[in-house]
DNA sequence: TTTAGGG
DNA sequence: CCCTAAA
């Protein structure tokens, strides 16, 4: 069963069958409703089964395959049994430095060798998936998939007959090794690195071992098979303009952990492939901070201090920068906001180094703020709050929000230095705001009095934080726009880097947005300011910002209010620290226009296809919200246009939207029928 | 991790 | 949008 769902769900990133699996929920139904009978069969299938390997394994010596451990593979091809368990370590080694297709390349012999099906079909799976999961992109190099099959399965017959797999491998005839060496140029041992921490959580399959040849092997094509699954194709195969063309270019980039991230404009491929690796760093760190606050960050090891800081860099880890030496690569999903607030509560009076861990990244601004809580003074005021009106902090210093700088290594030192300094400059010269900050929620009236905003010298002001901003307001892009959802994922990239370069700040991006006065800075920056004035202007402050400057020096996306933001706030009122609504970000006509079109073919009940289908681009939409977004499509469909909110949905879509809602509800309906008709005749079947 | 569904 | 049970 799970190999089977792998296997689904493994295509269906790419490949969209026509014929929807059951749904969930269906499927749930069905196995509930049958659950006792099918028990009933399971165990005796299984005792059968488990009868018969008995059996067998009396009367073998080595088919105690049960377990699946390549034992009998391992016999025949001369390995002793005992060895298998002492390479298992070294094993999973080898698989993890290269890339996932030698995890599914070694069992195989193995696989071949007991004639295990599923064996086979698995890893083909797996294989198939990377293809597709890379936009095909080994496709354009000299050998195709066939290829790389007919090597696999060559080589698997090499052990097969003798064991001597190696000898005849690194004799250079394998088809897919010379194909491989020509299309890599070099490949570092640090992207092989890199590449063991991406590929980890691609499955290992099985388990037969074959000590020191096949080591060699999978060593001697671990540059290959990574640069090729993971690495080569995004800056080789995928045009990547805005990163290709200003390889030489120093680059700078506001840290920033929302959704609008470098990661907007990435290669899906890229996205995947930071997956596993974002998860557990959030895990470690999660766990870390956690466990009390933060002030034990320092406990970190340096590289997870390194790791914080240099975070960024992992966007681009398969291209040259300063820090090339940095290894261990940490990095933090956006999910991560929820722990900063947290986070943060405790900076008092943190040294600037410890705070930079733990809390820099995850902000872009240090904070030091030390409330004058004047022994006497400010006793007397937290009793008798009213004597005393005066607010009294003060701010030891901002950092500059983190930058990202990339410069080529045979840069001098005094240049990287300008560039530095450039990069300083373009920010503090466009202008910051001061934003400010209690319990965690953006103050944003700035007529109210302190008073009125509870900002008062009795008690919580440990809850008052500043924030640096970008003086002006960020457009909020569209990603979707009008664009196909077949069409290049780097339409952003592309549009930002072919901006002529301009003295003059421009935020016009990629947009849908019919109004074009959004696109003006000065007078989007006087929207902010009204907007801001009311809190229930659906206005987005977390949006990106493309500063392409005259200079060379361009600061990628993503100056971002919120990133920039350092919130305070203690575990004890962690409830409104924790959980930080996401931004609002109501779906665009256009946006709708792709989720319907998408549901309208994939049906509903498979939101994460349809996610990638729609929204493969807008990271900040999860399925979660693309199936939210259609529950309330549904509803707003199915209200009088009177009661309609927001921003008007034409007509026709929703007319759209009810016509898919009922063909798809049917086709349920109609798959739970036939699920209680199997289940039924399963019934029949068991009591005749 | 995904889906479904309530809030 | 959030949360969470269930698979």
């Amino acid at each position: 069963m799970s190999s089977k769902k792998r296997l689904n769900y493994g295509f269906s990133g790419c490949q969209f069958p026509v014929i929807p699996k059951a749904p969930r929920s269906v499927r749930r139904r069905h196995s509930h409703n049958n659950l006792d009978n099918d028990q009933i069969c399971a165990f005796e299938l299984l005792a059968a089964v488990a009868g018969e390997l008995l059996q067998e394994s009396e009367s073998s010596a080595c088919s105690n395959v049960a377990e699946g451990k390549g034992e009998l593979a391992e016999c025949r091809v001369g390995v002793k049994c005992e060895q298998l368990k002492e390479d298992k370590p070294v094993k999973s080694e080898c698989f993890s430095q290269g890339s996932c297709v030698e995890s599914t390349y070694i069992p195989e012999p193995a696989a071949l060798e007991q004639n295990f099906k599923h064996s086979l079909d698995k890893p083909n799976h797996v294989e198939n998936n990377i293809f597709h999961r890379h936009n095909c992109s080994i496709m354009n190099s000299d050998f195709s998939q066939k290829d790389w099959s007919c090597a696999k399965l060559e080589n698997c017959k090499k052990v097969d007959r003798g064991g001597k797999f190696h000898t005849e491998v690194e004799g250079g005839s394998s088809n897919l090794e010379n194909a491989c060496n020509k299309k890599i140029e070099t490949v570092t041992q640090k992207q092989l690195d890199d590449d063991r921490k991406q590929t980890d959580d691609l499955t290992v399959a099985n388990s037969c071992s074959v000590k020191g040849p096949i080591e060699k092997h999978v060593n001697n094509n671990a540059a290959i098979n990574s640069d090729n699954s993971v690495q080569f194709p995004l800056y080789r195969v995928v045009p990547k303009p805005s990163f290709g063309k200003q390889r030489n270019n120093v680059k700078l980039g506001i840290r920033d952990d929302d959704e609008n991230s470098f990661r907007s404009y990435s290669h899906s491929s890229k996205i995947r492939a930071f997956r596993k690796t974002s998860r557990i760093g959030y895990r470690r760190i999660k766990k870390i901070l956690t466990s009390r606050h933060w002030r034990i960050a320092p406990q970190l090891k340096d590289c997870e201090r390194s790791c914080f800081n240099n975070r960024v860099k992992s966007f681009y880890q398969n291209r040259k920068r300063i820090c090339a030496l940095e290894r261990c690569r940490v990095d933090i999903p956006s999910k991560r906001r929820k722990l900063s607030h947290y986070n943060s509560a405790v900076a008092y009076g943190q040294q600037a180094s410890s705070e930079r861990k733990s809390n820099s990244h995850e902000k872009g601004i240090k904070r030091d703020i030390i409330p004058h809580r004047g022994s006497g003074a400010s006793a007397s005021a937290k009793t008798h709050q009213k004597k005393d009106p005066c607010v009294k902090f003060s701010i030891k210093s901002f950092n500059i929000p983190e930058l990202f700088i990339e410069v080529p290594e045979t840069e001098t030192v005094g240049s990287l230095k300008r560039s530095v300094m450039e990069a300083v400059k373009s920010i503090l010269g466009n202008g910051l705001r001061v934003g400010v900050v209690l319990e965690g929620k953006k103050v944003r009236d700035d007529n109210r009095t302190l008073q009125q905003a509870g900002v008062s010298q009795n008690g919580n002001l440990d809850t008052l934080g500043f924030t640096l901003e970008p003086s002006f307001y960020p457009v909020s892009p569209s990603l979707l726009s009008k664009d196909p959802p077949a069409s290049s994922p780097c339409v952003a990239d592309h549009e930002l880097t072919r901006r002529p370069p301009s003295p003059i700040l421009e935020l016009e991006l990629p947009s849908d947005s019919s109004d074009p006065s959004k696109t003006k800075l000065d007078k989007h920056d006087e929207d902010y300011h009204e907007l801001a004035q009311s809190p229930t202007n659906p206005i987005d402050p977390t949006s990106n910002v493309a500063i392409p400057d005259f200079r060379a020096v361009v600061i990628v996306p993503h100056l971002n209010a919120e990133a920039l933001a350092v919130v305070p706030g203690s575990p004890k009122n962690s409830r409104s620290e924790l959980s930080q609504r996401r931004t609002r970000r109501p779906f665009s006509v256009a946006e709708v226009e792709a989720l319907v079109e998408a549901v309208e073919q994939l049906g509903t009940g498979r939101w994460r296809d349809v996610k990638i289908r729609a929204f493969e681009c807008a990271d900040h939409r999860t399925y979660v919200d693309v199936k939210d977004k259609w529950k309330t499509l549904v509803h707003t469909a199915s209200i009088t246009p009177q009661q309609r909110r927001g921003e008007p949905v034409p007509q026709e879509l929703l007319d759209r939207v009810l016509a898919a809602h009922a063909y798809w509800s049917q086709q349920h309906g109609k798959q739970h029928a036939e699920a209680l008709k199997m289940a039924d005749s399963q019934v029949q079947n068991v009591g005749a």
